[in-house]
DNA sequence: CGGGATCCTAGGAGATACTG
DNA sequence: CAGTATCTCCTAGGATCCCG
């Protein structure tokens, strides 16, 4: 039986199409060209060099992705040099919140975060995975 | 007046910390477990059955992050056979709103996302881009 | 049952060169 | 300027086997 996704955001499910929107928002740069765009209407290069990191092709990739969702808007002027223009639409401008919802986590909860790193590294996991645990006694 | 990153999460800065918070949360499976465990403390192979689709590397590879950034704990019990329980820690517990905040957002715009993909994807976007650009070569 | 170790491959992602 | 095409490298991620 088929499973029906439509009905019920049962995000677990695999073909849920919630999930695959999910997944269109939750990658690496996603949240960071929101967060500029949401300044401003912005121009590629200017998203390139406000994005620091972010290479030509991921920028690329992601304003595509963003704009067949429909997320944002692209302008281009014909004139010589190109002008592209990129903005948010407004379904582009109803994920601004959340995404600051979860950078302000980031932020908020980052001395938390650093230091839990620090402490697990800290602490033994070395569970028998080097080459010399056949030497590791358990009791 | 601008702020240094020290006081600001300007997320902008590659080497940003905060960034590097936002990447542990912005991956495929960190809110799809986050929203198994807010439920409640669960063993492994619940986990794996709840979400559809992951694998078990992804997985253990998941959660070893999750606890080494403090979000969730691990409870081993030393019995046979083995069972471990994984559950979210008070930090991991403030990172349930966050996420509910983005995946309902994902659900309500659910349509709009939809009938702008088939928007595109209508549009004339073929610029020589996909495979059919071997026909280019026509002569 | 809960993983770790290994192998392997598709896609992620950078660098460069080119074009309108 | 704003991309695209191509090449390449590298990692994410699945499949499998194994062990405590």
């Amino acid at each position: 039986m088929e499973t029906t996704q439509q009905t019920s955001p049962d995000i677990f499910q695999a073909n849920c199409l919630s999930r695959q929107v999910l997944r269109l928002i939750a990658d690496q740069w996603t949240p960071l060209v929101i967060y500029a765009l949401e300044e401003d209407t912005m121009r590629f290069g200017q998203l390139l060099k406000r994005i620091d990191g972010i290479s030509k092709k991921m920028l690329t990739q992601t304003l595509r992705a963003l704009e067949r969702n429909g997320l944002v808007q692209r302008v281009v002027y014909p004139v010589v040099p190109p002008v592209v223009e990129y903005s948010l639409t407004p379904l582009g401008q109803t994920l601004v919140e959340p995404i600051h919802v979860l950078t302000d986590w980031a932020y908020a909860h980052l001395p938390e975060v650093a230091h839990a790193q620090t402490t697990y590294d800290q602490h033994d996991h070395t569970q028998i995975q080097e080459e010399t645990a056949f030497l590791v006694q358990q009791r």
